[in-house]
RNA sequence: AGGCGUGUAGCUCAGGGGGAGAGCACUACCCUGACACGGUAGUGGUCAAGAGUUCAAAUCUCUUCACGCCUACCA
């Protein structure tokens, strides 16, 4: 369709946004120049993961950024979005790993090297289609600069941080006890572990003592009492003074163990007294450093009971305690059963539960960089939007533990540490060693592990924009300006980039971050591909196009924490859409501009609609500015529907139908300017409509995507004319309830009276006779300087300012108009006595505010008009009936 | 167990010390020369409950109830 063609009926979208796009695209128009000019405004992107496609997170999440982006670039800022995507360690070996069953083979019967390069087949699948659907959202990142948290660039940087904070000693290798998957196989750390609440049973295990009654020992998980190396009671606990620096048997073992005294018990929990595993409870493990205890290692990587329980080596620990339950009461061990709600720990990527074992991992130390991170918050160089979630934010950042970061998968980073197999040394390096730097031997072998995927994403606002180069664009955009994610990821990413940036760039990764709500589906679930209840967005994408879908998105983008999307709210915005694209067809088929360009409005319409715009741009960009989404959305929405369609475009058909060319084309001008400021506005939220209908309003003005944001104009505020076209609003409205009050069809001709007493309304309404006519449907105007001169057998209503009255003998049934405005008599009175007592109470009189009390009085006395204007209409209708 | 958040019209939510708001849905009338994906006019709410502060509370404070979410080492 080329640009001078007449416009169809309906944006036709499907069309449309591939063009648009393209042209955007091959235009360049999204690509940053740091050699540029103009304040940088930059934005990386959250970068999405290599599996699944586009979810309505990264709808939301892409949304915002493009309006920012796209806004700040209207406003002539240096404007950087940088996409990418990121390798998802577990996620992504797990998908791939299930399609490999379903072909029937293994990862392990691949091995390694066939593997991970199978993985990367599947990035180039998957992570194509992501990127095509963030282009169909609209999204106007700078392609040119797209990344991957595994390419050349971005590895480089991973070692490098590695190893320097190797050096730094703030990464060291360590036996500690972790949380291991045994499905996965891999360990995870604290924060990849969900808790699921579970109907559970605590097992009263009795453990025998030579001399003494047996001590009786609660616990959920009888498997791990293989592991036991000690029972532990509070020192306080009066209970098992005797037991003091005795021993007891650990149930089916020959073994005995110590009881130690340790503040940890809890006095009232099970029998207060405590079986202690070390190598397979964080607590424990905590309390056998205490005290020195061995650790036994009772249940293996798999899941399965070892060496440690003879009887039962080999078996699932979940088996073994079922099978435990008879063998202890067999043996008398067992006092009961009981019933347990408690939370259990489950992996989050496969829900297994947690196995808690020791093994030998790396670690991040995290108190130095936390401390950091938390203060770079609490001085506000880094500011939180709302601000809410700074409180979660210094609560874990000020409890944080040690990061471990060591994953037993093959998709990753891996780990550029050699152990040697000669000397034990292990070396952590920047290139990858010949032999052992410590011995010169060659029998060395490469750490198998690689890096939780997080290392890698808690670097990528400097490590996409080149470093350790120091690149241009990395002096230029770094640190970046906002941030926008959701709310679920404080922690895992949030969290490590701000202390990541603050430690290897010295500054924080960004100056604001926008937490926006989790979308949610109908019933409020989150919405994830676990469950299995992802909408979808492209669905939406083909049946109700780009541009609905993003604004119903922005505009429910406020400051709480869901976002349930109703598939009706996009049809709706879709209805907007179509709206704004007929106010344009009529706008374009006006006619021919004219009049002096740099003057200022003359007819009240145009002096009216511009001095509203102006309002409209103020609050637009004091919305966006402060995230407020949702009222800048709501507020164009509000002024393009309800002021520049069904009043502005009304309010100059007159002038456009009229005889006067000049006037005509002056108010072509306006209308055509103004709709012009109406695309730029909206134009962050809804690109493509706006950009198609641009180039029909301005052809060759070049792309709507890179002109000025409209600024507020100070010279058109005009309260005169606010004031006026009020006015005309209110008669026309009187009439038109009148009207629709009294049940008569538009092809009944009324011809109302209206009293005005003051001369300058007067003027107006005998000026705008033939607008008011049409706007009202009437047939003639009357004016009235006085109450006496009403039709007499007329009903009115009553305005502010003064009276409408309507001749409608013979046309309304009495008895329901009656009814009506007997109602409305009984509701104003109430209301009135209300005010009334407000003013007679003399606290009020001297506290209120005088404003306050001056609007009341005002009030009053509006409803009192009001109210004997009723009255009176009910005399008519009385009459009547 | 702690922390955070939310309870406002049938639904989704905005507002936030001085007359209860929007969109959708619903009702009535209207194909008026941009748009029936439209227009006009309406119906509908003790702003979760109770107490307190205040001249004034949906709004601030406290308590209670309900529902979410997050964190957590009660075995």
């Amino acid at each position: 369709m080329c640009p001078n063609d007449p416009l169809d009926k309906n944006f036709n979208f499907k069309l449309a946004e591939p063009r648009i796009y393209g042209a955007w695209e091959s235009g360049g128009l999204f690509r940053a120049d740091p050699g540029k000019p103009g304040d940088p405004f930059v934005i990386v992107i959250p970068p999405p993961n290599v599996t699944g496609n586009l979810h309505m997170g990264h709808a939301l999440d892409v949304t915002l950024q493009d309006l920012l982006i796209r806004y700040h670039r209207m406003l002539g800022k240096n404007a950087l979005w940088l996409p990418g995507m990121d390798h998802a360690g577990i996620a992504t070996q797990n998908v791939v790993e299930r399609a490999l069953q379903a072909e029937g083979t293994s990862r392990e019967a691949l091995g390694r090297e066939k593997f991970v390069a199978k993985v990367w087949e599947w990035k180039k699948i998957y992570g194509g289609n992501i990127v095509r659907q963030l282009r169909r959202l609209g999204a106007s990142c700078d392609w040119s600069r797209e990344r991957f948290t595994m390419d050349e660039g971005l590895s480089r940087a991973v070692r490098e941080v590695f190893v320097s904070l190797y050096e730094e000693g703030l990464i060291y290798q360590g036996e500690y006890i972790i949380n291991w998957c045994p499905h996965c196989h891999t360990a995870v750390s604290d924060i990849e572990v969900e808790h699921e609440d579970r109907k559970d049973k605590l097992y009263y295990l009795r453990y025998e003592a030579y001399c003494l009654p047996p001590l009786v020992v609660a616990t959920t998980r009888p498997e791990t009492c293989f592991g036991d190396t000690a029972v532990a009671v509070n020192p306080a606990d009066p209970r098992y003074e005797i037991y003091r620096g005795r021993e007891v048997q650990v149930p089916l073992t020959g073994r005995t163990v110590p009881v130690i005294l340790d503040d940890y018990v809890d006095l009232e929990f099970g029998t207060g007294a405590l079986k202690v595993t070390p190598a397979h409870d964080p607590n424990d493990f905590l309390i056998g450093r205490r005290h020195g205890l061995p650790m036994i290692v009772a249940i293996d990587g798999d899941g399965r009971l070892t060496g440690a329980a003879p009887a039962y080596a080999g078996q699932d620990r979940d088996e073994v305690r079922a099978r435990m339950v008879a063998d202890l009461e067999a043996k008398g061990l067992l006092e009961k059963i009981e019933p347990l709600d408690h939370a259990v720990g489950v992996c989050y990527r496969c829900r297994s539960a947690i196995e808690p074992l020791v093994s030998k991992q790396w670690f991040v130390k995290t108190a130095p960089l936390a401390e950091a991170a938390a203060a770079a918050v609490r001085d506000g160089r880094t500011k939180l939007v709302p601000a809410g979630w700074e409180k979660t934010y210094f609560d874990w950042m000020d409890n944080i533990r040690d990061w471990c970061v060591s994953r037993q998968l093959w998709w990753g980073h891996q780990i550029p540490a050699w152990h040697c197999q000669s000397c034990g040394h292990t070396a952590v390096l920047r290139e990858d060693p010949e032999r052992c730097p410590d011995c010169q031997g060659t029998d060395i072998a490469r750490d198998p592990d690689v890096l939780d995927t997080w290392f890698s994403s808690g670097l990528w606002p400097f490590s996409t924009l080149g470093w350790p180069e120091r690149t241009r664009d990395l002096e230029r955009y770094y640190p970046t300006t906002v941030l926008v994610t959701g709310f679920d990821i404080i922690f895992f990413w949030v969290a490590r980039m701000m202390m990541m940036g603050l430690k290897i760039m010295g500054d924080v990764p960004f100056g604001t971050v926008v937490l926006h709500p989790l979308v949610r589906d109908a019933s409020g679930q989150k919405m994830s591909k676990s469950k299995g209840n992802v909408i979808d967005p492209l669905e939406i994408l083909d049946n109700l196009g780009a541009d609905a879908f993003r604004f119903a998105l922005a505009s429910q983008a406020g400051q709480a924490r869901d976002l349930k999307l109703d598939v009706k709210r996009v049809e709706g915005y879709g209805r907007f859409v179509n709206k704004i694209w007929n106010a344009a067809r009529f706008t374009l088929a006006a006619g021919e501009p004219g009049g002096d360009a740099g003057g200022a409005p003359r007819a009240l319409p145009d002096r009216w609609i511009r001095s509203r715009l102006a309002a409209v741009v103020g609050q637009c960009r004091a919305a966006i500015e402060e995230f407020h989404f949702d009222r800048y959305c709501e507020a164009l929405y509000q002024f393009i529907w309800y002021e520049f369609c069904d009043w502005y475009l009304e309010l100059i058909k007159p002038i456009l139908y009229g005889e006067d060319e000049g006037a005509k084309a002056e108010t072509v001008r306006w209308l055509r300017l103004t709709l012009g400021d109406l695309l730029g506005l909206l134009h962050p939220v809804m690109p493509f409509v706006t950009e198609e209908l641009w180039s029909r309003l301005s052809p060759g003005a070049g792309h709507l995507m890179v002109a000025a944001f409209p600024e507020p104009q100070a010279g058109e505020a005009d309260p005169g004319a606010e004031r006026l076209v009020g006015c005309l609003m209110d008669v026309t409205k009187a009439v038109r309830q009148a009207r629709s009050d009294f049940g008569l069809n538009p092809s009944v001709k009324l011809s109302p009276v209206v009293l005005a007493q003051d001369a300058g309304i007067r003027e107006l309404l005998t000026a705008q006779g033939q607008l008011l006519l049409k706007l009202m449907g009437a047939e003639r105007l009357g004016l009235a300087t006085d109450y006496g001169e009403r039709p007499p057998d007329s009903a009115s209503n009553v305005l502010d300012w003064g009276q409408v009255w309507t001749p409608l003998a013979g046309l309304i049934d009495p008895k329901s108009e009656e009814a009506r405005l007997s109602k409305e008599a009984g509701k104003l009175s109430k209301d009135i006595q209300a005010a009334q007592r407000k003013l007679q109470n003399q606290d009020y009189l001297d506290k209120a505010p005088g404003d306050v009390v001056s609007e009341t009085r005002e009030r009053l006395a509006a409803m009192g008009a009001r109210l004997s204007a009723v009255e009176r209409a009910l005399d008519v209708v009385r009459k009547l009936g």
